[in-house]
DNA sequence: TCTTTGTATCGACGTTTGTCTATATCGAAC
DNA sequence: GTTCGATATAGACAAACGTCGATACAAAGA
């Protein structure tokens, strides 16, 4: 989880041809971001704010998790690249990236493409 | 990972609508699955091999690990509804289901629907 | 500068997960 | 029934992961 986009360049079709190993490796990184519900339910809240667009703050209360806990999921969406980051004076505002998350469902497309 | 058809029941648009803890635990548990570099070289394995089918016989040597551990990764494949499964005399076959990848895929789409 | 508030990092802890070896189970053939 | 080969389960262990409290860092305002 080191790569800001790490997501990106992940997700040859699984289907289609045999993965190698550093392939599955990479690919399974990238689905293990999405394999935790704090994170789905930051990218769910981040994707259906007004504006897609939310604060950090606003993000703590609703999960009933740390404020540590939270910021570090953060990290991880972000630095997976599915996530957008602004900081504007105090705030931090993260967006929801839809090219790394569309090259993520490329990858369980079960048709040539 | 208990149920057969644990990835059909799991996924709603990740986001259209703010997922509930609930659906996030599930799809979470669906991600995972899909989050360990072999288990995703057995799915591919087994989409390419001719006629889709392999026995499991085949898949321990490629992939240079016991078979035990092969085992295991086939029965949460299986469990998880991602595998068929059909026993032929002391040989077992497994097929990819395609429908659970595509729902799994599906929670991932950027446009509604 | 000092304080305040939002965010990120650190270090620790318990749980989960992938792997192994050893062993059990299953099915077929003798 | 016994034996043999394929598959599954059990138990153990190490590494990875999610969480926390404590603390550091950053930005703004008094």
């Amino acid at each position: 989880m080191k790569n800001i986009a790490l997501v990106e360049d992940c997700c040859p079709p699984l289907l289609e041809t045999a993965l190698s190993a550093e392939d599955a490796e990479r690919m399974a990184v990238a689905f293990r971001v999405v394999g935790d519900p704090t994170r789905l339910r930051l990218l769910s809240m981040i994707a259906t704010h007004p504006g897609g667009e939310v604060c950090a703050c606003e993000l703590v209360e609703p999960l009933g998790l740390s404020q540590p806990t939270i910021s570090h999921h953060l990290k991880v969406l972000f630095e997976a690249g599915l996530l957008g980051r602004e900081r504007r004076g105090t705030w931090v505002f993260y967006r929801v990236s839809s090219g790394p998350l569309e090259a993520l469902r490329s990858a369980l497309a079960t048709t040539p493409n």
